[in-house]
DNA sequence: AATGAATGAGTCTTCATTCAT
DNA sequence: AATGAATGAAGACTCATTCAT
């Protein structure tokens, strides 16, 4: 097999996810994924147990490179609030750049949860984690006057979410640039965090 | 009917959005639902002509409630600043009061909401234009530095949208209170909106 | 509806029996079934919640209608010998004149028996207890000479259904005329435990 | 292949027959059959031509064992009545024994044999054929008073059956004993065959 | 001697919906 | 206002088998 040429698991994964991502999680379909790639439906059962693991194996990789992309962009910073705005935008990046992947880390609803593996959750917040700790630096530096960096952290997160959901679901209104949206969303959530210098 | 005895109609869509809520779109079946209510499958037909009007209904009545109150919570404030929060609040209050029909506005994908009669979009723009009719007021009285009324207003309400959705889907970690979360959040997000006065 | 036309449910009761007689629980199918009668596969959902309820609703009819059978034939008798051949003559007699319904019986694996509720074994060893019952006193009149009337109770049920099923399982020389294999099976069966009366 | 090793060949087999043995027939599968071993399912049929071959092929041996070990004790006998009993109990003591083999004997129905090769069937008649022939000797004897020693012959068998599936098929009530009930069986069938003698 | 990839036909079951009553 | 009967389409999944290697 060439460069070209992916190989059927990797067509099964790409397939499903696009499926998750236009038409959600009720319209994932194992016969449908495997009439879009015009192969027989027992034939995904070759690759994937079952349409739980298939869905798990998707979140898994999309949580990976999620975090994996927000490390490496930390990484590459070296002051506390460059590493805090890194991983902000890091994360929006992903989140525009592979909205498939993206959206299908959030695809699962938490009572469907319940069959996804406990302990690959943890993986999971990996990078929240991250944030987490650089946001105590930030407090100790001064940076930001925060009690708990613990629900900071999460709420950065949960905000950048929203942001990130009302565009990828196409509740933005059509007259609204998309990237300035962003842009300004990310400002506004970022100074809702920083203390500001107020030079005197 | 007296006041105790629900209307059919009112029992079918109580159930469905409960159904929605808890199982996801995937789970909610004109079969369970009638089932639920002890009641045969075909007798919702007789309120409902079939599954995607049901659904549009249960969307209509959240959109109307969700507008209501927040048009009633901000007509009770005077000045614009506290029109603002007020708004903010109310759209929050809502979410964590009425989880169930504030959920319910997101449940339908973009892609299956191409169903959705179009006119019906605007209604549920009430309270986001409320939102932003305010904050252009801001913006001239002051207590706000923004170029485009409009993005500030889907921003903050994407902001919101992101924090409740972390709460209701259970995405938050045990560890932390609920309720701080939503109170230091909404800090955050009204704090990234506003010019902080110095006193210098 | 008139007595010449069987109720769907009727229908599926006793097609579903006579695959199960020539083809084998393996090869019972609800689509089979279904395309037997001519009718669409869900539709055999509207009488029966699945295809366990189905195979058990036809093994307690059977199991039913045995008994009835046994306890009858033993009531018109008085004398304990007469009753208890009756007995033998009875369960060899529903087995020939209805050997769907008496192969149904013992269709299933007790494997597979672990689905079955509990509770409607009991009824399956009424006509079982009657046969025990019957040997007690045929003891006690000195027809008999048995330490254990429960286990001849089970030897005996278990000789005749030795026989019978040679029979319907068409595992008898084709040469053999079957009545008489039957009759003379029975004598042999019952002489086996009878005190045999020698006139001095 | 040394002592130890069992071929694949034989693996197939054991593992077949203990599926049919546990799960029965419709639960014997080709692809459980590989997986149990831990070979692909493809290479059962480098052994066996299809699952119809696969299932011959048990149902064949285990005749042929059968057979062999009732020929084997009854040869150990020299008076005729000593021979009846060494191949009755012969026949149960194989049952006991390899009760998996002994099964497979009886899990096809007659139905499902049609594909089997009427050659082979003569081949499981060789024990029976033994029991008929001691039979006609014992009525020379004046050990027995019959008319027909083929009826008797397969009645005999037929009750032998009986008595050893309801132990098999663990259709016998817990609380008796196994053993017991089948050596009072034996006495009971063999009982019902002999002349009593009546010392005067 | 053994396997991985693949499939068409089949398994049970659920679904939204219709129709006559 | 409500229902029981019915169905075609679709759901996930399993099966025996083939073929190329």
């Amino acid at each position: 097999m060439n460069g070209e040429e992916l190989s059927l698991r990797e067509k099964i994964l790409d397939t499903s996810r696009h499926f998750l991502f236009t038409k959600g999680y009720s319209s994932l379909s194992m016969r449908k994924i495997a009439k879009e790639i015009g192969v027989s439906a027992t034939s995904i059962y070759l690759y994937f147990e079952n349409k739980d693991h298939l869905v798990h194996t998707l979140i898994e990789e999309s949580v990976e490179e999620l975090s994996r992309a927000i490390e490496q962009s930390a990484a590459q910073k070296i002051s506390t609030i460059d590493k805090f705005e890194a991983i902000i935008r890091a994360y929006v990046e992903f989140a525009m750049s592979y909205s498939e992947k993206y959206q299908v880390i959030y695809v699962m609803l938490s009572s469907e949860m319940s069959r996804y593996p406990k302990e690959k959750f943890r993986k999971a917040r990996r990078g929240y984690a991250l944030l987490e700790s650089v946001i105590k630096k930030g407090i100790e530096e001064g940076l930001m006057e925060l009690d708990e960096p613990q629900i900071a952290a999460y709420s950065i997160w949960a905000q950048l979410h929203g942001v990130i959901s009302v565009v990828l679901n196409q509740r933005l209104d059509s007259k609204i640039d998309r990237n300035k949206f962003i842009e300004e969303s990310i400002e506004h959530i970022v100074q809702g965090f920083l203390v500001r210098i107020t030079t005197a």
